[in-house]
DNA sequence: AATAGTCAATAACCATGAGTTATCAATTAG
DNA sequence: CTAATTGATAACTCATGGTTATTGACTATT
């Protein structure tokens, strides 16, 4: 009998636990299904408790498998992130930052900071990513991104929050809108308007905060349609299909036959944050982080 | 070539990363040293990085290797907890919390969270350890300890601290002091004496707080004795070498020739706080915070 | 210089055990 | 009952981790 587990084990044993059946599992390992069930009868016996039950044609996990499960998921995914760091590494990199971003964030914010990255710390590879609210925290918490650009209020326990760039929200409006910079006074000049926005999925904060715009103004919004992206959005209000409200920084970088109208005299802002989990160990987020709030 | 890493590259790598030394790396790893060097090069070529320079006669880590380091200890100690904890979970246990204490906790915090914990949960194993402040909050960070009860102020990164429990200091004296509960007015009295401290290395904050309490009357205190155990400074002062300060839950439990006078005038208290690592994935710890912090 | 000593790498070999195929025993479905 | 499907056993094989013996590169000693 050996007497060490071994990442094999841990392999197996995690196929086996999503399956929960050995020859299916087997199969997805490329494997025999007696090889698959010897190591992990094996690896039973190094941990000495038993991880499976095998119950007349049912294989299920016992609560030490279920916790076993877990922390292999945790384990084998954070080995993937090392040998990839490794290797950047060895590359004569100081490493990599995998940075996940909302569209909004790419106008100014994450454009800046990676030619500051690049100025200061010529070493550091990036990865980018498009991601919503959502998909980056729960990636941060996954381990699989180490910094975030978001707007949000609120962020669960271990992960951090910090924001980093005010903007004011501007009305967008079809070309040949009635409204105009000039003539426009109050909100409640687009009462009868429907809206365009960001999905409550995508922000729930953007969404709260827009209404919340409105509703200072008396009324509710209809929203008629709802997308994650921007040139979805303005496509839609150059179309005549709506009006939307958005960060005002939005209006650079779109070529298209719509009109901003910044709404300077309301209170909301839309608040963009980097977010980062406080015990990420990767080596280089420290200086990143440095630039970011530095 | 195989082509996956395995623990047992790992753990051979650490031992060369500390050793910088095959032949002796290898016969701590009771292998030969070929066997070794072996592992090692395969090891380099899955991560397809370079992790030693072998420059004329001196082994020395990369950049990469020097990473790969801390990770690998990191991972190889996470393992090791993982194996216990399955183990125990098996053995029908919900999981084992281990903890660390100063001596001062064991008078009654200690005692009564391990009672509600037999109670609510009996099911949770416990491993207890008494360590200083500083030890505590270092095998925290290296995951080496779940919960600590210590007198700190302030808690590096990661960390959390919520304060369990309040206390009043007392001053210590030999029963055959000339001091007594009745006649003793203000600590101004003891401006002349010598005094018998936890050691600062110990408890920083309760040694700041004490001198606080004699600088707040006007003196600052001669210490002519540290210690980190409750014991040994009964002890002396028993033997007429001086006087000391505590907190006041510390009275009992000593048989010996001292008395106790309760600081009840002043602003300045001793607080026992829990710690405990927000990213901590032990799944009982949750239990055991519920219990503690109610 | 010449010699001895120390290091890691290489070469050739061996034996453990991961993974194979063939089969079994137990259960379920029709 | 039979057929199908499950995981466990048994017997075998072969890849590879680890062995010993040796080499080549360098250092320290005389």
């Amino acid at each position: 009998m050996s007497y060490q587990l071994e990442l094999r084990h841990f392999n197996y044993f995690l196929a086996v636990a999503k399956e929960l059946h050995f020859r299916k599992a087997a199969e997805k390992l490329f494997i025999s299904q007696p090889g698959l069930s010897r190591q992990i009868k094996q690896m039973e016996e190094i941990l000495d408790t038993p991880l499976f039950v095998r119950d007349k044609k049912k294989v299920k996990l016992t609560p030490a498998g279920m916790y076993l499960k877990e922390e292999v998921e945790f384990i084998l995914n954070h080995l993937e992130l090392i040998q990839k760091q490794s290797r950047t590494i060895g590359e004569g990199h100081l490493g990599e930052v995998r940075i996940g971003f909302l569209g909004s964030a790419m106008q100014e914010v994450i454009p800046k900071f990676l030619l500051q990255l690049k100025e200061s710390y010529s070493g550091i590879k990036t990865s980018l990513e498009e991601l919503s609210n959502r998909a980056q925290v729960d990636a941060l918490l996954k381990d699989k991104l180490d910094i975030g650009f978001v707007r949000l209020a609120r962020v669960p326990k271990g992960i951090e929050i910090m924001p980093v760039k005010e903007d004011s929200f501007s009305v967008v409006l079809p070309e040949n809108h009635a409204l105009s910079a000039e003539n426009f006074k109050k909100m409640g000049q687009l009462k009868e308007e429907s809206f365009i926005l960001f999905a409550q999925e995508y922000s729930p904060l953007y969404y709260d905060t827009v209404v919340s715009i409105c509703e200072d103004s008396g009324f509710s919004p209809k929203v008629s349609h709802k997308s994650v992206h921007a040139q979805t959005i303005f496509k839609l209000v150059e179309n005549n299909l709506g009006v939307s409200i958005v960060p005002t920084s939005l209006q650079y970088g779109f070529k298209m036959k719509i009109k901003f109208i910044e709404l300077k005299q309301i209170p909301q802002r839309a608040v963009l944050s980097v977010i980062w989990k406080s015990d990420n160990r990767n080596p280089v987020l420290k200086n990143c982080m440095d630039l970011i709030l530095g």
